[in-house]
DNA sequence: GGTCATCCTTGACCCAGATCAAGCGCGCGA
DNA sequence: TCGCGCGCTTGATCTGGGTCAAGGATGACC
């Protein structure tokens, strides 16, 4: 049974994994205090729905550790992926009733959230908070529209490669690995949600990924875990 | 010959037409006024470049009239559009050196410009500007999302459709024109410039177009003035 | 250990849209 | 007035990736 959990008492911002990351990062001490008020977590398994289309969302937050997807949805079933949330990254839009995308956990998910009312009238009063949305919304618009040249123009390989690499990346500025010689990291998409991502239905996903694995462009163990041997190669 | 005009002389704040859409939507009549000390003019004809991805940008501005496209270029050529740049729409990122995006006019164009430096101080004192400024951010953001659903998961009608439709929308928001009943407008992008934005080749834009034209959908006056009998049939 | 569900792979076939190619029409400069 | 170039249209053909379909692997649960 899934079970979605609200726990009550705080951990300290302090040590927090995604402290200097986060909407918080360039809070001071005591701003930092103030946020802690009206702080809480709540934690999803894999596979939960964080909030659907559409919903009314009475708080923001932020992806302490996990996963999450943003996708839209047609009428006709039709699904895109419009955004991958890893810690650290910002959930929600103050100054928005509802919201405007599905979030579904992909793995197990902890969020610190914030009751959206005070936190609209704390980034009122706290311009570190106001500036670093603004910066971390401006590194997300700039994804965007790179994954829109990635929709756009990519052929289904060079889709999976940028996929494979954005992962390859995010991965190592999380865990500080080096990023020379052989990359080794795992995949937290199922081939179904790669293909929502990617634009493309997902035999298609699995043919490429067969078809690099063949090439000697990379290595599975299981059909998650990725090997990277040479990264250029990957980069064609 | 093309032509790039600085205008030394400034216009008045109080009565620009982006007075209430820009960025410096929330100013108040002082805010403005230091405003106005450190903008400046900058005119283009249609087909100019603003600026080439990589160049280091020395200012930020907001268009005023006219429009310009953001687009983004692979070493071997292919295009992706990311952006449709209208009256009071933003360009620019405050703290980052280059640009990221080729910006073109399209039409004719002015810009109201700000020098970078000044500007981002001005920044860090005027909230009404940051604040402006991240709304505007998020609007974007979602509407790069929207445009990734399109590129992703719509089909070639479909997309001629999606980028019908926002012109139209965004042309009556602009003209105050009624949004019932016939719908007219000029196309402000040429074919290929639409299959850029699109992700199709130019050849099918052209097809879809006379398509829709055949169907009833649309009906066109030379190659750019459209008139949509009925804006549900073109939603399908 | 068997059953079932989920996730993944692979094959055969087909079609939407790309590619290649030819030609039209309109505006502009000589 | 002519010719040239650019933007656009249309046709013929090709192909990457979608669709449909049939299993294979893994792991949870009885």
């Amino acid at each position: 049974m899934l079970k979605e959990e609200t726990v009550s008492h705080n951990h300290n911002c302090e040590e927090c994994p995604i402290r200097h990351r986060a909407v918080c990062a360039r809070c001071e001490t005591d701003e930092l205090e103030r946020l802690e008020e009206i702080k809480y977590y709540r934690s999803f398994e894999a596979g939960q729905t964080v909030i659907w289309s559409g919903d009314k969302m009475d708080f923001v937050g932020s992806v302490v550790s996990g996963i999450a997807t943003l996708t839209q949805t047609m009428e006709d079933g039709r699904t895109q992926m419009v955004g991958l949330l890893l810690p650290s990254d910002f959930v929600g839009r103050p100054g928005r009733e509802g919201s405007a995308y599905d979030v579904v956990a992909t793995t197990d998910l902890v969020m610190c959230c914030f009751r959206k009312k005070p936190f609209e009238q704390m980034m009122e009063r706290t311009p570190h908070i106001a500036q670093r949305l603004l910066e971390m919304t401006l590194d997300e618009l700039d994804a965007a529209r790179e994954w829109m040249l990635v929709l756009g123009r990519k052929t289904a390989r060079e889709k999976i490669a940028s996929l494979l690499s954005i992962i390859a990346r995010r991965d190592a500025s999380l865990n500080l690995r080096p990023t020379q010689g052989a990359l080794v990291f795992d995949l937290p998409l199922t081939r179904e949600a790669m293909a929502d991502y990617l634009g493309l239905t997902l035999e298609t996903v699995s043919r490429q990924i067969s078809a690099l694995k063949r090439d000697g462009v990379i290595h599975l163990e299981g059909k998650r875990h990725v090997t990277v041997p040479d990264f250029t190669r990957l980069m064609e």
